[in-house]
DNA sequence: TCTGGGGTCCTAGGACCC
DNA sequence: TCTGGGGTCCTAGGACCC
């Protein structure tokens, strides 16, 4: 059987944890920017309040009752940490899928004694993060993502739900159950399937395989093999290497100077370098891309982006600097009021693996590993006294590119200068 | 005024080769 | 008049996820 466990609204259910006061108040968490609600607590649902609806928009009644925060993804992070070390006490096969949620694989157990194995299993990451929790338990991960959610909406469950693939009671519920709610399946392929005659995930289950594959994909055709009970979906391993390493963000306000997107690029390019030595990879080529605001009809548009090759695979920030730079010169144009770029680094390969050149020179060799000692010591530096205590270039101030998050609250658990304001009950 | 960020996989179609 | 077919590799874009 697989168990997908998810912390209930976590960044709230994180918040919640290092104070209480928030237990019981209609409370959300914002994207980056302050821009959208991206967690909401159940009393923040009841509001009406939509997710991934913009800020700006929420009715002035709802502000003032709401709490609403920026998010604070350094404690989100260690709280996810945390959660799967407990987890890991249950299991020997634990796979990581997003910051709060993990398939957890279980063999061997007798039905009864597993469903109170996860009540255990619930109960102490409760107890051990401060983080409610649901556990859905299914013979495939379709199905599990579907008793998971269950766990949400019927408090009978007691947070633990299993669903069989042959029993009626999960006939019923696929019955009842419209496509696009199903894990996979999202706007654009539910309206083409209901276009077909298929809305509910029982026609999807009861259509062809074959069929499905080739009016879809393989992609769909395994969800409906999924809702038979035959596990047809791997996940890629979360701690495998990433294959490309993204970094960008919008900016606090909308600038058309060239300055402001080289400063920015720098910013995103020194991140994402940093990102690739974390991980052991080696990067080929830097991709930089800008864009206007696309909600702003007002504005004339531009988006483009631009790929500069590396005269070798390396993870140097100044040589990642440069190519970032280049790239940035390239689709740059006057007279747009930019509000978001960023970084891309593809083409990545493992650092151990780096293919030798024939033609090395001693000189390259040299070279090479006077940036692999500078880069390990600013590493280093950075993570003993704090990010960007060594860096290249000047520090900026008052950026128009500088985020915006106001209602930040402390990173209770990764910073010990702001520990010392903990809340209690 | 104010609308996130970071990923993955799959497919179609073009370039190229024999 | 008559202009193949099959394979591979690469890339851009679509769709989806949290």
């Amino acid at each position: 059987m697989i168990a997908l466990v998810d912390g209930d609204s976590f960044y709230v259910s994180c918040e919640r944890a290092f104070d209480p006061h928030l237990e019981g108040l209609p409370v959300g968490v914002l994207s980056n920017n302050d821009g959208c609600v991206v967690a909401r607590s159940r009393e923040l649902k009841a509001l009406g309040v939509a997710m991934g609806a913009p800020l700006h928009q929420l009715p002035p009644a709802i502000r003032r009752q709401a709490v609403l925060l920026s998010s604070n993804y350094a404690l989100y992070g260690d709280v996810s940490r945390r959660m799967n070390q407990v987890l890991a006490e249950f299991s020997p096969a634990v796979e990581l899928y997003s910051i709060d949620e993990s398939f957890v694989h279980f063999s061997g157990f007798d039905p009864g004694a597993l469903e109170a194995h996860c009540q255990r299993l619930r109960e102490t990451v409760r107890r051990w993060t401060g983080i409610p929790a649901g556990v859905g338990l299914a013979p495939t991960r379709v199905l599990a993502k579907l008793a998971n959610r269950l766990t949400k909406r019927e408090p009978a469950y007691e947070g633990v739900c299993r669903l069989e693939a042959d029993s009626d009671a999960t006939r019923r519920l696929l019955e009842r159950l419209p496509v696009a709610e199903l894990w996979g399946v999202a706007r654009r392929t539910a309206e083409r399937l209901q276009l077909m005659g298929i809305e509910t995930a029982w026609q999807l289950r009861q259509a062809d395989p074959k069929w499905i594959r080739g009016a879809f994909s393989v992609v769909l055709e395994r969800i409906v093999w999924e809702l038979r009970g035959h596990p047809s979906i791997e996940l890629e391993n979360m701690l495998q290497p990433r294959q490309r390493i993204l970094v960008s963000r919008s900016f606090g306000r909308l600038s058309d100077a060239l300055a402001d997107l080289q400063a920015a690029t720098r910013q995103h390019a020194t991140r994402a370098a940093e990102k690739l030595r974390r991980q052991g990879s080696l990067a080929r080529a830097v991709l930089v891309f800008v864009r206007t605001n696309p909600h702003r009809l007002q504005d004339a548009q531009y988006a483009n982006s631009h790929v500069v090759a590396l005269p070798e695979p390396c993870n140097d920030t100044p040589t990642i600097l440069a190519a970032a730079r280049r790239a940035l010169a390239a689709i740059f144009l006057e007279g747009h009021r930019y509000q978001k770029c960023g970084v891309m680094l593809l083409d990545l390969v493992d650092a151990e693996r780096r293919q030798l050149s024939l033609l090395e020179e001693p000189a390259d060799a040299r070279r090479r590993d006077r940036s692999r000692r500078l880069m390990a010591a600013l590493d280093h530096l950075n993570r003993e006294m704090g990010r960007d205590t060594v860096r290249f270039g000047l520090p900026h101030q008052d950026n128009a590119w500088a985020l915006r998050c106001q209602r930040r609250t402390q990173r209770y658990t990764t910073c010990w200068k702001e520990l010392v304001t903990v809340k209690t009950g």
